[in-house]
DNA sequence: TAGATATACTTTGATTATCAAAATATTTGA
DNA sequence: TCAAATATTTTGATAATCAAAGTATATCTA
């Protein structure tokens, strides 16, 4: 494998793995302690602003609904997202984040905005150029080579 | 959240789901499809060249000695690894690869080099020690901050 | 407009991944 | 020699996941 491959396969392995760690522990640790990372990204995928029905969300995780309700209901229990029926159609339910939910959501979103503050500390604006061409030409690779587009 | 800084956050989180979704659908749809996405990173952990200790292996994976014993179970029924007790201390076991475990190995790390390409390609130098920068800057954020040194 | 079909969700039953703690086998040290 | 330490496996519990079956409601069609 050619050496510059290599530096960058392990950089990328390394931060993915770290990432997942970091999760995890800083959960455990903090003010969320019982918030496991996969709760956490539910609560991502809900979302601060509207509530969202069932499917659109598990949609978004690429989980089936079935899991999701499984999710929910620990997450009703534990107070951080509120269930609703829709009056218009009662086939449909609603799931919403409560203030508690509201405001892990934002404890995660700055755990992820100070990574990228790191990431770009100290380069100016061609370098943070590249850095957003290179990661796009990832992402687009990924969704090219693995039809990942919805 | 300023824009540069929101871009790079959803390329991070798009790369990082793709990725996981890759690798589950490509080890489904392949050679190897009754490879999870944790057995083929723990066929990577035990590595193409030397005999490894379960306790090894479990510390690079960040598990449990009692939960490898369960997935090293399942990868030599499914013919991926062997075990064998060490001869100068009997309580030693070393697992290593076969035949089928290091083929896999193999096309993982393929798709791994695959993506690195894919990445830089089209770049020069300087742009590459840019990314490299960028990268090991998030890396070295992640180990200070959170203390994920070993 | 009644009955069939479709939709949205929940429940059920099974599997995998995980841990902590107990159990087993072996080695080392006093 | 036997107590303590080490390496692994087993056990019992929980979370996350899916497919398929079940429930409630809405829509379509004859």
């Amino acid at each position: 494998m050619k050496k510059l491959t290599k530096v960058l396969n392990t950089l990328m392995v390394e931060i993915f793995n770290d990432i997942l760690t970091i999760e995890q522990t800083a959960l455990k640790k903090g003010h969320f302690s019982d918030l496991s990372v996969t709760e956490m990204h539910t609560i991502e995928a809900i979302g601060m602003y509207h509530p969202r029905t069932m499917s659109e969300v598990a949609l978004d995780l690429k989980i089936t609904v079935g899991t999701l309700t499984t999710a929910i209901n620990r997450l009703v229990k534990k107070g951080y997202v509120e269930r609703k029926r829709v009056e218009d159609d009662r086939r449909v339910v609603k799931i919403q984040l409560t203030k508690k939910g509201k405001l892990a959501y934002r404890i995660h979103e700055k755990f992820h905005t100070d990574m990228i503050h790191a990431m770009i500390e100290g380069l100016n604006v061609e370098d943070e150029e590249i850095l957003v061409k290179s990661l796009s030409q990832l992402s687009n690779y990924l969704k090219k080579h693995y039809h990942l587009n919805e």
